[in-house]
DNA sequence: GTCTATATACAGATAGAC
DNA sequence: GTCTATCTGTATATAGAC
C-alpha cells in the first residue's frame, strides 16, 4: 500500500548507489558529535557544526538521529563505554609491591586524558538534563575500575600478602588518593606536575597504602 | 556641554529617588545570575532569565555588568571565594584520633553540598572559555583546604603524635580518600550512601590513615 | 537518502522615552 | 537608572527537489 507500483523503473535501476553510504555517514556524524559535544558541551554545539564536520547536510543528521537531544545521548553514551581499566589486565599472582605502582601509573594516565576529563565534565553539567549519562559513565568507568582493583586486593588478602578486611573500601582509597591534585589540575586545564613529580607522588601513595594494609 | 541647562527643575527635584536602588538591584541581579549559571551553565542561561528572576529589565543588567560574559565571570568568582575549610577551625593541639574524624565529617558535608558540586561542574566545563575560573576555584577551594590540613598534620609530626615526612602529600591523600564514591555520586546526582554508611567509610579512612602514618 | 532553501523562535545587545 | 520596544544574528527543525 505504501509503495506505488507505477515507477517500477526505479526498482530495476542499479539499486546500490545512495543506500550503502548511509552507515558510513551515520558513523561520521557520530564521530563529529562526540568531538564537538565533549569539547564544547551541549548548548554551545550547533547541529550545523556537526553536519559541517561530518561533511553532510543538516537534514541528514536529523534523518539519522531525530533530534539534537537524541544525538547527544547516543554520542556521550558511546564514550562512556570505553573508559576504565580492564580487569583482564590485572594478574592476581603479581605481588602488590610491583603491581600497585603499575596500576597507579596506568590509572593516572587514564584520568588525565583529555577524553576522560571531557566526558567527566559533560556528564557532570548534564546531570539535570540527562541524568542517565552520569549513571552510565559512573558505572562503566569508575565503578568498573574500582571493582577490578578490589578483586585484585581481595586476592592479595587471600594469598596472605596483605591484610584487607574491606577490599572495596581499600580500592576506592587507593584510586582516589592517586587522583588528588593531578585530576583536579587536568579538570581545570592548569599546568600538570612533571613526569618525575607525578611518579614520585604515585610511589608515595603506594608506599602509604602498603604500610596501612601490611600484614 | 552634555547637560542642557534648560530643565534646571530636575536638578532641584528630590535628588534621591532612582539612585539608591542601584546597588540593591545589582545585588539581586548577581544573586539571580549565580543561581542560574550554577544550575544551568553559561549557554543554557539567558540574560532574559536573569533579568526576570531579579525583577529588573534586561537593559538594567547590561548597564550594571556590561555583557553576559562579564556577569558570568563576576558571578562565579563570587562563589569561588566561599568554599573550603577555614584553617582557624583546626586546633593543632587536638590529637588526630579525635580531630581527623571531625575533619572528615566536615569535609564530606562540604563536597556534597549542592553549591560546591555546581561550582565545580561549571568551572570544569568552562575550562576553555574561562580558564581563570578554574584556577580561582582550585586555589580558593581545594588548595586552601589542603594547606590547612597539611599545617595541622605537620604540627602532629612535630608533636611526635604521627610520623609524616611530607604533610602536603598526606593531606591530599587524606582528603581525596574521603571524596571517593560520595563526591562522584553527588557529581552525577545519584543516590548518596546513607548517613551511617558515610560515617563508617569516613572512620575507615581515618583508621587507615592513622595506621599508615603511625609513629 | 541526501541535498538546498526556508519557517519559526529566541538569543544577545542597543535605542530612546521617562 | 530604568524601562519598553526593537535590531540583528543564529539556532533547531522542516519542506520539497532530486
Amino acid at each position: 500500500m505504501t509503495r506505488t507500483q507505477k515507477n517500477s523503473a526505479k526498482k530495476h535501476a542499479p539499486a546500490r548507489r545512495g543506500r550503502p553510504r548511509s552507515k558510513e555517514k551515520a558513523r561520521r556524524i557520530l564521530n563529529a558529535a562526540v568531538e564537538r559535544f565533549t569539547r564544547n558541551g551541549f548548548e554551545a554545539t550547533s547541529v550545523d557544526d556537526i553536519a559541517a564536520d561530518a561533511g553532510v547536510s543538516k537534514q541528514t543528521v536529523y534523518s539519522h538521529f531525530g533530534s539534537k537531544e537524541e544525538l547527544f545521548g547516543v554520542a556521550i553514551s558511546t564514550k562512556c563505554k570505553t573508559s576504565g581499566i580492564d580487569p583482564d589486565d590485572i594478574d592476581p599472582d603479581v605481588p602488590p609491591e610491583s603491581m600497585l605502582p603499575e596500576l597507579a601509573r596506568r590509572f593516572t594516565a587514564l584520568i588525565t586524558s583529555e577524553e576522560a576529563v571531557a566526558v567527566n565534565a559533560i556528564c557532570s553539567v548534564s546531570r539535570d538534563s540527562h541524568p542517565e549519562l552520569g549513571r552510565l559513565y559512573y558505572e562503566r568507568g569508575p565503578v568498573a575500575t574500582v571493582e577490578a582493583v578490589a578483586a585484585y586486593l581481595a586476592a592479595q588478602d587471600a594469598a596472605g600478602r596483605l591484610r584487607i578486611d574491606d577490599p572495596t573500601d581499600a580500592a576506592w582509597q587507593f584510586l582516589c588518593m592517586l587522583k588528588a591534585e593531578t585530576q583536579m589540575r587536568s579538570q581545570f586545564h592548569l599546568e600538570l606536575p612533571g613526569e618525575a613529580e607525578q611518579r614520585r607522588y604515585e610511589l608515595a601513595c603506594v608506599a602509604m597504602f602498603l604500610r596501612a594494609y601490611a600484614r
